[in-house]
RNA sequence: GGGCACGUAGCUCAGUCCGGAUAGAGCGUCGGACUUCUAAUCCGACGGUCGUGGGUUCGAAUCCCACCGUGCCCGCCA
């Protein structure tokens, strides 16, 4: 709706200024600010002040003049103010929005017929899923979202790195170490219980007896070779771990929830062939160099050369990343991939050596987040077991979440009887909303230092704040239903038109432009964002607008149906983030 | 040293891509509002050299240049 009303101003904007005989090329269309009614301005007035040898405000009433409102669906009127051209909807778009709103699929975009895998998390199947690894899968998950809601078929994959030397560290550690010099695990999950090997592994590499650290290398270059030659053997070895692990760390991860379509494999394009067939055609390449004994690509744009074929034969990350990305554009219109800027230089290198082997790149995006540190700047690590387990934070944002609840209880104005059930159910939507919310409402590239206390703020600009708005229409809504009253089918404009109405009404009609938006640039943030506004314009409503009570009947039924358009939008808004909409809090 | 990112109120952040209306929120502080469709709410006050300095422009938090600070990367690791 908004995104129609905005094409029709730009085409009556363009119309007027031909007629005047006006450039059109940067019509200057623009959102107005909070306090001016408009549902979209034009400051082309200041540029043209020039050319014309007027006064921008002189301009802009000129302008105004010449446009004509007739013949437009949505456009309704114009105005000036200063030099500011605003425009306003008209009755039918009004009307238009409350009814389409009022669908459960309101904000989805038609369909663009274009495919796209979404790559996110792709953790290391090493141990537990930690605080600092969270951001991945919560932005990733809510990059899946809004690009299904806007019309794209999306796919998203989990990359599970099976094939580096860290798996190949974790698999003679497992086989070698016994379980009672371990420590109890922390969990009684098997990413919990297996890390321990991990761990144990490591530190014995670090510090063990020169003697013996000598034969575990050689035993953990058996494994890379192994993997190397696609022996059948060791890939049952590495696949007894990696799935083990993998199987606990989706155990964390589906609590969010963070859904994959697929978990496509490193040792996938090992074993099909399509690696070797890589590092063939890298060789083949202007920019192939053989130093030191390794082949390397001396990639015009990047100061350091990218490494593809080891010494002693084997292949590395990059090089199965590049079979993996060609094996992703054979399967889909679009790739996009969620990664840590620490991957930054890696993945620019990915990307250009794609480009020599002849990829269109422009369908490759990535969207990359900065590491979540700890207080005190301590980073997060799985090998040294630093850092807070997600699945500790989720716990203790819903117990925290569990004694809220509880807490309101007692002085509670509404008597619908929350039973045990709902405690339960309001305290997982609100504490894992309240997680997911705080971490996808910044944007990726944002640094986080990691605080307990910030991350479970249950107040404003919080998920609940944003929760507590879809209760609350949910909650008049029920009501009405028991009184048997109805929202209006369609709805006059006039019933609708106090400030607060105009203002919720605005915001509704913008949601499916906020959709655009964040898909277009990839920034599901923004849907955060229009949430915050979007309660805070629907709170004003609330103390302003009586609904069940309103003076008639025809206003009750009008403002309801704003009701109704308006959980629709904030529900939707909601799941775009990945935080559910409780019906009751 | 080089590359990338970040720097907006005491704190946490929108706004920056695509320059325009007095730079917006929340937290905290202070003061108010529950016989009312849910107070996880609302209203008001206080609080800002938009890192610094130049430049472009009628107009710069936004674009360009330099510098400062912070983070990440610069491995035949992933």
């Amino acid at each position: 709706m908004y995104l129609s009303l905005r094409g029709e101003v730009e085409d009556a904007l363009e119309a007027a200024l031909s007629a005047l005989d006006l450039p059109t090329e940067d019509l200057g269309i623009e959102r107005p600010p909070a306090d001016v009614d408009a549902a979209v301005a034009s400051s082309v007035a200041f540029r043209l002040a020039g050319e014309v040898g007027a006064p921008p405000p002189q301009v802009a009433a000129d302008i105004a003049a010449e446009i004509d409102p007739a013949g437009y669906d949505y456009f309704g009127a114009v105005d000036t103010e200063g030099p500011y051209l605003n425009f306003f909807p008209s009755d039918r778009y009004v009307a238009e929005t409350v009814e389409r709103a009022q669908s459960e699929e309101y904000g989805r975009l038609a369909d663009r017929d274009t495919s796209v895998v979404v790559e996110h998390t792709s953790a290391n199947p090493t141990g537990p899923v930690h605080v600092g690894r969270a951001r991945n899968p919560i932005v990733g998950d809510a990059i899946v979202r809004v690009l299904d809601f806007a019309g794209y078929d999306v796919d998203a994959h989990y990359y599970v790195n099976d094939a580096g030397r860290q798996i190949a560290v974790f698999t003679w550690a497992y086989e070698t170490f016994d379980e009672s010099d371990l420590p109890d695990p922390e969990r009684d999950k098997p990413d919990y219980d297996l890390v321990r090997y991990y761990r144990k592994g490591n530190s014995f590499l670090e510090d063990g007896d020169p003697q013996r650290v000598e034969d575990a290398e050689a035993e953990i270059e058996a494994i890379m070779q192994g993997l190397e030659e696609n022996d059948e053997e060791t890939y049952e070895r590495i696949s007894e771990v990696v799935d083990t692990v993998l199987e606990g760390m989706t155990g964390t991860l589906d609590r969010l929830p963070a859904a994959f379509d697929e978990f496509v494999k490193e040792t996938r394009f090992m074993r099909n062939g399509s690696t070797d067939d890589v590092i063939e055609r890298l060789k083949a390449l202007d920019e192939a160099v053989y130093e030191d004994d390794a082949w390397q690509l001396d990639l015009p744009d990047i100061d350091k050369n990218l490494v593809f074929l080891r010494s002693d034969g084997t292949s590395l990350y990059t090089t199965r990343d590049i079979a993996h990305h060609e094996w992703k554009f054979e399967n889909y219109d679009r790739a996009v991939t969620v990664i840590g800027e620490d991957h930054q230089l890696t993945f620019d290198q990915l990307r250009e050596t794609l480009e020599l082997l002849d990829h269109d790149t422009d369908q490759l995006d990535q969207v990359f987040y900065s590491w979540v540190n700890l207080p005190g700047g301590e980073g997060m690590s799985t090998r040294e077991g630093t850092g807070i387990d997600l699945d500790d934070l989720l716990d203790e944002a819903i117990d925290r979440a569990r004694a809220e609840v509880e807490e309101r209880l007692d002085d509670r104005i509404r008597d619908d009887d929350l039973d045990e059930d709902d405690v339960e159910r309001i305290a997982h939507q609100v504490g894992i909303g309240a997680v997911r919310y705080d971490i996808v409402a910044k944007q990726p590239t944002k640094m986080i230092t990691f605080e307990f206390e910030r991350a479970l703020d249950f107040e404003a600009q919080s998920a609940p704040y944003v929760q507590y708005v879809h209760a609350r229409t949910c909650g008049i809504l029920d009501e009405a239903a028991s009184d048997g009253l109805e929202a209006a089918e369609s709805v006059d404009p006039a019933l609708l038109d106090t400030d607060a109405e105009a203002d919720l009404l605005k915001t509704i009609a913008r949601f499916p432009a906020v959709v655009e938006e964040a898909a277009d640039e990839l920034e599901p943030h923004r849907v955060a964002t229009y949430t915050r506004t979007f309660a805070e314009q629907f709170n004003t409503f609330y103390r302003e607008c009586p609904v069940l009570t309103a003076e008639d009947e025809e206003t009750r039924r009008a403002r309801l149906a704003l009701v109704a358009a308006a959980r629709e939008t904030v529900g939707n808004a909601l799941h775009l983030l990945g935080v559910e909409a409780p019906d009751s809090m």
